[in-house]
DNA sequence: CTTAAAATATACAAAACAAGTATATTTTAA
DNA sequence: TTAAAATATACTTGTTTTGTATATTTTAAG
């Protein structure tokens, strides 16, 4: 039902090496987003396979994004992660054919349809670069707030 | 990830009631929805503890709608089966405090609720009544592009 | 008033999935 | 040559979903 942990990580160890803007190694990266680091690893693998962060082996190793955070998309990590973008349902899936009770005519799978797609579309629509932007006026408004 | 089967069955049990218009016992409503009678009972119990649907007990027992298709929300059954509506992330549902690693100040969690009220909306919005509707027209355009 | 067909309550079990861990190996800067 | 890093692969644990079983209660009908 929920987003799992796994994108959730994934989501912040992208957010983390924008941020960051410079390389670094899977230890830092695993203590600041508060992941073990094992399971860090494992996803950071996940995210270098799909291209979106670059790894290097040896001392001075680390990892580091692979383009600019304006050409990284929420959807982008979802993807690597999940292996596809979003779905509402399981009936969404491939080789599904779940008409159960329908009789090949299923009024639900069209509805799941269309709010997959708009949930595709506005994790698409969201690069780390806006996270960034978003989290400094974020920050102001909280410190505004505060005096 | 995905909607549970439960409220997947969920919904397609009280759209089956919906379109009998008509007291149904579970053995029957189990066989045309193609779910276990057992699962489909669990299920009806949590939708008449909800007071979507009226129970009956003995011989000319079952199940009928509690009120008019046009009253029922998709939502409501989602809040039925999961005990609330639709959340995209586990850290918007209560006392999950994550702000791992984002200093309590979490952008990721701003867009999740935005996607989930989005969602939930949508839910709310889609009556049973205009499910029925939706699957007349579907039919109809069916068999108007089989000819 | 008995009976059989129905729902209900409660507990249990199995399967699937998510989350996390361990070990051995490879790579590379110093 | 060495130590710090990533990688590959497999394994374990925990949680959630899904489904099942048993005993009980209710009720229409004969």
């Amino acid at each position: 039902m929920y987003l799992t942990q796994e994108i959730d990580y994934a989501m912040r160890i992208v957010f983390c090496l924008a941020k960051a803007e410079r390389r670094m190694d899977a230890a830092s990266i695993s203590t600041e987003m508060c992941v073990s680091l094992r399971f860090a690893l494992k996803i950071m693998g996940k995210l270098a396979g799909a291209g979106l962060i670059n790894s290097y082996k040896g001392i001075k190793g680390g990892y580091e994004l692979a383009c600019p955070p304006d050409q990284i998309t929420l959807r982008q990590v979802m993807e690597a992660v999940e292996g596809r973008g979003y779905a509402f349902s399981r009936c969404l899936c491939e080789g599904s054919d779940c008409n159960r009770g329908m009789s090949g005519c299923c009024v639900f799978q069209q509805l799941w349809q269309g709010i997959t797609d708009e949930v595709n579309q506005q994790l698409e629509s969201v690069t780390f670069a806006q996270m960034l932007e978003r989290e400094k006026q974020r920050r102001e408004e909280l410190s505004a707030g505060a005096i």
